[in-house]
DNA sequence: GTTGGTTAAAAAATCGATTATCTTGTCTAA
DNA sequence: TTAGACAAGATAATCGATTTTTTAACCAAC
């Protein structure tokens, strides 16, 4: 009220609706592995945690109880889901069977704007690794650089349902620290992936999808055996 | 207390909270078509039909637009995802590649128990085919046979996604009445999906699986077509 | 010492009311 | 006539308090 700036709706900024605000911040929590698995949430400290009241908390944890991120058990409460070396293999082997479908599906229908964007996800991953911001912001930039990749295959439910495995698979994942020799060679691997999709490579870019699904299930796989 | 009965939890019968009452029920309607596609719920005639208040309420809503059989508009409420041809062609391939996988896997895995339940799944079926009770007790037969068939397939995501799918595939399959002929058809797949099952023989199962898929898939766009 | 039952405390689920946001219809000014 | 501003009503989101259910602690009886 106090200018006259013809109403620009909050450009993206502070987020909509506290539930969604919520939502966000736990999924990210709930990935990074801020909770123990198994662990019950209290949900008093949850509302101290992000700062909302009882109903926007309530419905941010039913959307997650939904996406699978937590477990709802009838009268009593939400809690972190077991993690488990069989569930571990299962959401491995899903990745493999559906980002390489997703891949190969990319690979035919993607256009040159498609070609830009990866090539900018790769670069802005590569100097977030180079300036090691070990943080949550490499984080983004890896899970943006995978999504870029299947982006244009063409089904909006195969996209959600890797979108879905890539949470649950780095709860595993981001169990323990950095290895660095290992990391490096996934590093390298993002790069390759990159130069077989511009050359429209779809059989060696999903062996070589296969092999980068399987070398960071062996990182995620030690890392479960070490988290005791 | 005006018996002595040693303290059984509630069999099964009126289920536990409101909410997921209502999520249950919600979910059927949704799936059913009782509500018209890309319509906006209102959510005090909600309360009224389903008789509760608008927490559990609200929270199921959150969790059916989780699940995707709800958009969540951010400061706008609710409303049926619209219908679209690209939509049910992608819905349907995605149940090729899933349903195939899962059955190939689940002949290898299943015991003798599954063989079992998948007989008597389909008898079911049949029998209620027969008796022509047309209405929703057939439909929950008939998801429950084609979750028999694939649930030994041993992965839990994938079994997930599967059921994920068939809500979705169903809001177009049942936009319309029945059609017998076809239904004979498709009705007669089932029985010798089972068969084939029990002979192991999982090359031709896939095959005849995804001919039940296709044919499904032709009920559905005609009757999305002639939708309106 | 264990079992069974009772009760107090804690936590989850739900309700009723309040607050914030959007939508619609109307009016004014160009 | 039309675009914009405004106000009134409708709807969504959130809060605070109540009700219900579970959990934990205690005590008695065997």
């Amino acid at each position: 009220m106090n200018n006259s700036l013809p109403k620009v709706a909050t450009p993206v900024g502070p987020a909509g609706t506290a539930s969604s605000r919520v939502f966000d911040n736990l999924r990210k929590d709930l990935v990074g592995g801020h909770f123990a698995a198994g662990e019950k949430l209290a949900i008093n400290a949850l509302k101290e945690r992000y700062q909302v009241g009882l109903s926007p908390l309530r419905e941010a944890l039913n959307k997650l109880a939904a996406y699978g991120l937590l477990i709802q058990e009838n009268q009593r409460g939400f809690r972190v889901p077991k993690l488990s070396r069989d569930e571990l293999d299962d959401i491995a082997q899903m990745r493999l069977e559906m980002e390489g479908m997703a891949l190969v599906r990319a690979i035919a229908n993607g256009d040159s704007l498609w070609e830009a964007d990866l090539l900018a996800a790769a670069h802005r991953l590569k100097r977030a690794d180079i300036t090691l911001d070990k943080g949550e912001e490499w984080e983004r930039l890896h899970t943006q650089f995978h999504r870029t990749l299947v982006a244009p295959c063409g089904s909006v439910w195969l996209l959600r349902f890797i979108e879905q495995l890539h949470d649950q698979f780095d709860r595993y994942r981001r169990l323990g620290p950095k290895m660095p020799t290992i990391r490096q060679e996934l590093d390298e691997q993002h790069h390759q992936l990159v130069e077989l999709a511009l050359q429209r490579d779809a059989k060696a870019a999903r062996e070589l999808m296969d092999d980068h699904i399987h070398k960071s299930y062996e990182v995620a796989l030690k890392r479960y055996q070490e988290h005791a």
